[in-house]
This record gives C-alpha cells, sequence and structure tokens, in this order.
DNA sequence: TGAACATATGAACAAATGATCATATGTAAT
DNA sequence: ATTACATATGATCATTTGTTCATATGTTCA
C-alpha cells in the first residue's frame, strides 16, 4: 500500500483493457478495504482464535481464559483488548472478574466458511 | 503460542469450573486452528484483498493487476504466491500471461460476512 | 484504610511481514 | 540462438506483531 504516481508499474502493455477496466469499477473504497483487512488480521492469529472459540463454548473471564488456554493473564488480556477493539468479543464486569463472550454470530459464520473451505482444499 | 507446562499460569482461583471445562471440551485440534490462522491471515493484508477484490470482477494476468491496482509486478506477483499458497486464487497460463481467478465462491462469502459485520459495528 | 485478588497496560525484544531491488525463469517471435 | 516480454523469486530492510516482565488500575472484604 504504497501512493505513488501512476505510471510504468508494468512495463507490459495492457494486453485486456476490458477485465482491467472492470477491475478499476469494481474497487472497492480504500477505508473499507483497511477496515476489512484490519478484521481479518485480527482473525489471523491462533491465540486469539483460540480465545474466540472457547467464547463461543461459554462466557468466561480472563482468569478462566488463562486456565483453559494456557495463556499467561497478561497475553490473554492484551489479545482480548485486540479482540474487544475489533467488536468481536464484548466485555462485562462483575464484581473483580470481567466476563468476555462473543459479540455477535458473525464470527461463528466466517470461522465456519473459512473451515469449509478448507475443508475442501486441504483434506 | 507457547508450549509451558500448565501450571500457575494465572495467580487466581478457577472461579467457574463448569464454563472451563466446556470450553476445555470446545477446544478445536490445534492444527485446524493454525490453518484457519494462515487463511485469515492471508485475507488481512490490503494489497492481497485489492487483488482478490480485483479477481471477484474478472479474470487479470500480472500486468493486469499491477496496472489496475497501481502495484508494482513485483509486488503483485509475491502476493499472488501468497494467496496461491492459500488456494484463495488459481492460475492459468496463456502464452506469456498468468492469468488468476478467484478460487472459489468462500472468498466472496467470507468477505461478505466480514463486512456485514462492519457495517453493523461501525456505521 | 489496607490487604488481596483480578485485570489492564506500558516497555522491551525476538520473530514475522510486506515492499523494493536485482535477477532468474519461462515463453514467443524473429 | 537471440532478443524481448511476462512472471517468479531471492535478498534486504523497515515496520509490525505477540509475548513477557513489571507495574498500574480497579474491586472486594476485613
Amino acid at each position: 500500500m504504497k501512493d505513488e504516481p501512476e505510471q510504468d508499474r508494468c512495463s507490459c502493455s495492457i494486453v485486456h483493457e476490458g477485465p482491467v477496466a472492470s477491475a478499476r469499477a469494481a474497487e472497492a473504497p480504500v477505508s473499507r478495504l483497511l477496515d476489512l483487512a484490519e478484521l481479518f488480521k485480527v482473525l489471523g492469529d491462533p491465540s486469539r482464535l483460540r480465545i474466540l472459540n472457547a467464547l463461543g463454548a461459554a462466557e468466561l473471564c480472563v482468569c478462566d481464559l488463562s486456565v483453559a488456554l494456557d495463556m499467561s493473564q497478561s497475553a490473554v488480556s492484551h489479545q482480548l483488548a485486540v479482540l474487544r477493539g475489533a467488536r468481536l468479543v464484548r466485555a462485562r464486569r462483575d464484581g473483580k472478574s470481567m466476563f468476555y463472550a462473543l459479540d455477535d454470530d458473525h464470527v461463528r459464520e466466517i470461522v465456519g466458511i473459512a473451515t469449509t473451505h478448507l475443508d475442501e482444499r486441504k483434506g
């Protein structure tokens, strides 16, 4: 993602003007792509996926997650902050504990489809 | 994702045994999580999303993409290699050109749901 | 108020990542 | 074969990322 003048990016002659025009027309807004990439980036980490997976089964506090996933409290907390930033989980305080839960069902859907993709592609 | 003995990961007493047990039971296989994370990681980059988006509109060769997205040929090629590795795009040679296309429709679905998520969460 | 517990956060550091540059591979036409 | 074009790939480097350690914030109870 650099911002340079549009020229000699490629030494070739544009072989297929139609498709290129289509591609340009279909170009999504930059802000939208950045948001999407950010969301996927958040999903693109095993530790965070484990947390999401665990929260898919039950609402859990930081300590629970730490124990269940065998991660340090600090690591869990840091990752929960990231997940919270992406609106993937929501927090609720109850006394000294902070309970986390999936914020909506989109996560399940996305993970479900991604899993299907993996199943079909690999084995 | 560290591999350490399961002990004193957290100084707290396990407040909620039931949920923790559920979480443990629901724990997905590590290999599966790694694959999933890898897939999302690939989707978690604006340049690659732009490429996928463009390919969603039409089959394009490297040069087309380079021009349409104003990226260097090298950058496009590198990212296409990553996308190919994740089985998200497929390549077809025609003469000197290599044509790329989305490998299946899961990408569209995933991006669609993610977009919905963004729409509902942000504005 | 003070002690103990639960969570959050900042600094630091190793590892991973994405772009660029230079160059190699592959294809077609002369 | 040689030249030109299209794409792939290796090396390098600045940036980002995830974990750990240390410490701060917040809550409950004595």
